[in-house]
DNA sequence: ATGTCACAGTCCCTGTGA
């Protein structure tokens, strides 16, 4: 099973890029950022003609997330379901497996409003998180907006003051990997600088300077189940790309005779 | 010290957010 995330940054601006991907990656879920589309615009049948069942969540100009599904989509939650006022995290069990596509907020900078927003967003996303149905596999996956640590960015002393890098950021990343998720990329390959995000500005993508701040955090049954977590690095390049790459996780089908994987 | 992109409104340029 192949599950990725991917900030597209305008489902309307980059569906044929986005449909490509799906035809030569053939994820079975993939969770999706910045639609910046309405739940009428939102082009569903481009994906069911690809084979994917699709839910959306969005609000229009800004943010917007979405659920694509080869193997089934049920049991759908738009928002916290706590008076949410931006379309942010949408939940959805495919196949079995529980999962959220969240667009943390940006945070701005690190005195500006936005930024305690962002901080008890993530808080909020820890307790939804620590509510979890333990019985079903569980994935969160997408923007954090956080790089969990200084390798996950090309120049830290370039950023010291800003967003994305701060201690309270980082801590609030861990609180919700505390409830007993792991970054998938990041366990599969501790030594590897991999970014997952490049400004459209300075040439930044030319010149490697990144972020890995889009994440797959699993739960323990998955990690055991994975084989592989990687940055499509491709799909940042060519006509008119994202500004961010998707990240991809690949799990093992569970063996009902493997106790480490069997679902109990 | 942004070599950019996308969106919507003020609508073929500008302000905003990233």
């Amino acid at each position: 099973m192949k599950v990725a995330t991917w900030n597209v940054n305008s489902v309307a601006a980059r569906l044929g890029r986005v449909t490509e991907w799906l035809s030569v990656s053939r994820p079975d879920v993939v969770l999706l950022q910045e639609t910046k589309s309405t739940d009428d615009r939102f082009p569903a049948s481009a994906f069911s003609e690809l084979g994917y069942e699709s839910v959306h969540y969005g609000q229009g100009q800004w943010n917007g997330v979405a659920v694509l599904s080869a193997i089934g989509i049920a049991d759908v939650q738009r928002g916290f379901g706590d008076g949410d006022l931006e379309a942010r995290v949408l939940g959805a069990t495919c196949g079995g497996l529980r999962v959220y596509s969240c667009y943390v907020p940006n945070g701005r900078s690190l005195d500006d409003p936005h930024y305690q927003y962002k901080l008890a967003w993530l808080d909020r996303l820890r307790n939804l998180a620590a509510a979890r149905d333990p019985l079903l596999p569980f994935l969160v996956g997408g923007d954090f907006n956080v790089a969990p640590s200084d390798f996950d960015c090309w120049d830290p002393a370039a950023l010291v003051g800003a967003t994305h890098v701060s201690a309270p950021e980082r801590a609030a990343l861990e609180a919700i990997e505390s409830t007993g998720l792991v970054d998938l990329t990041r366990s599969l390959h501790p030594h590897e600088q991999w970014f997952s995000w490049w400004d459209y500005r300075g040439g930044a993508f030319h010149r490697n300077h990144g972020l890995r701040i889009d994440l797959l955090l699993v739960d323990e049954s998955l990690r055991r189940r994975a084989t592989a977590s990687y940055v499509d690095r491709d799909a940042r390049k060519g006509e008119k790309p994202s500004d961010h790459a998707p990240v991809v996780g690949e799990f093992r089908e569970v063996d009902e005779w493997d106790p480490h994987t069997s679902i109990q």
